[in-house]
DNA sequence: GAGCGCAATTGCCATTTGGCAAGAAATGCG
DNA sequence: CGCATTTCTTGCCAAATGGCAATTGCGCTC
């Protein structure tokens, strides 16, 4: 509980009533292994802060065949933040790949928590620019690398993520087959 | 100028006096070709809204070779996002790559507007997690199809760009060579 | 209009990656 | 423990893409 105010403490004070509030208000969740947080079609309602496990943003297409588009972990939020913000119904699914547990906030609270606390829309801009420049920044850096640099770059990046995660997951982060992503490792090791 | 006014309406309602202030703020502002509207390594003092051009946000590896990350074109806003916000370095450039006519707010002027207008904070929010969120599903929809599918797919979303852009920074876009490119429009035609 | 410089195309060949199918390894379950 | 299922690896070949260099095309200047 203390990681969630210590994380949004990083994009903006909070004081002790304020923190209360907030600890007060979050839900524990669990969701396990398979199971999804969000689903293609559905308005998301909640979001979630990532206490332990971890999540696979993804999508399907006319096939079925599913494409990962990122990954979610410890000590960060997962949502459909355009889902979330505008209650619009979402295109992605959210998948937990581990077990996870959660810290919840349902969107009404989520609302009451921004009109209680003047910084927290703020907070929320913050992290959410910060994470979406990143992601954009690391993602249209894979577009210029080929597969083995990109898989190199994820190791680099993510070191304990890497054997979390199956690897036809990781196959469809990095752009490339299983059976590629299979070579690379033997031609790494 | 009143495009700026319709976008930013979009993104949330503004009165007629409050149009009128965003207005009188805005200056005009001419980029020639081949100059940047901003410079890794200098703080973004500017935020832009392209009235005429386009521009391709973009960086260089050790060796001096360029990569594009995307391109702006009319009626969007043109900024490095986190230097301008926080005022820290930028880490990529910002190059007209036609002539362009801009309306620019200085980061005073915008701070003033945010303490004058009650929605201004909020358009900016929604814009920016709107216009990155969209880049980032683009962005890593690209990953997972091969060059020939990207380039036809970039036609499709941004048909009037084309033929504005040289072709070896649509290449970089894409993630691939010039020569590819070009065989692969060849291939088409 | 001739010459220059940059952009784009093309040819040749090496390398990377995909597609498919078979086999090996890991996992789950009774 | 043994079986079934899923995941991962590997081999073979075809297709896609890159690297490099030569050529062509185009706009600009003189």
């Amino acid at each position: 509980m203390n990681e969630l105010i210590d994380y949004l403490s990083q994009f903006g004070q909070l004081d002790a009533q304020q923190r209360e509030l907030i600890q007060a208000t979050a839900i524990p969740k669990r969701i396990p292994k398979g199971a999804y947080f969000a689903e293609a079609g559905n308005v998301s309602t909640q979001i979630g802060y990532v206490m332990d496990g971890v999540f696979r943003v993804c999508y399907y297409d006319k096939r079925g065949d599913s494409f990962t588009r990122y990954f979610v972990y410890e000590n960060r939020f997962v949502v459909d933040i355009n889902s979330f913000r505008d209650q619009m119904p979402s295109a992605e699914y959210i998948e937990a790949i581990t077990d996870c547990t959660l810290l919840v906030f349902s969107k009404e609270d989520f609302i009451r928590l921004s009109e209680r606390i003047p910084g927290w829309d703020d907070i929320f801009v913050k992290i959410t620019s910060y994470v979406l420049e990143n992601k954009l920044r690391f993602t249209s850096n894979m577009l210029v690398q080929d597969a083995q640099q990109r898989y190199l770059n994820f190791l680099d990046h993510y070191p304990k993520l890497a054997n979390r995660i199956p690897l036809h997951m990781l196959a469809s982060y990095l752009g490339i087959t299983p059976s590629s992503l299979s070579r690379i490792r033997k031609n790494i090791s």
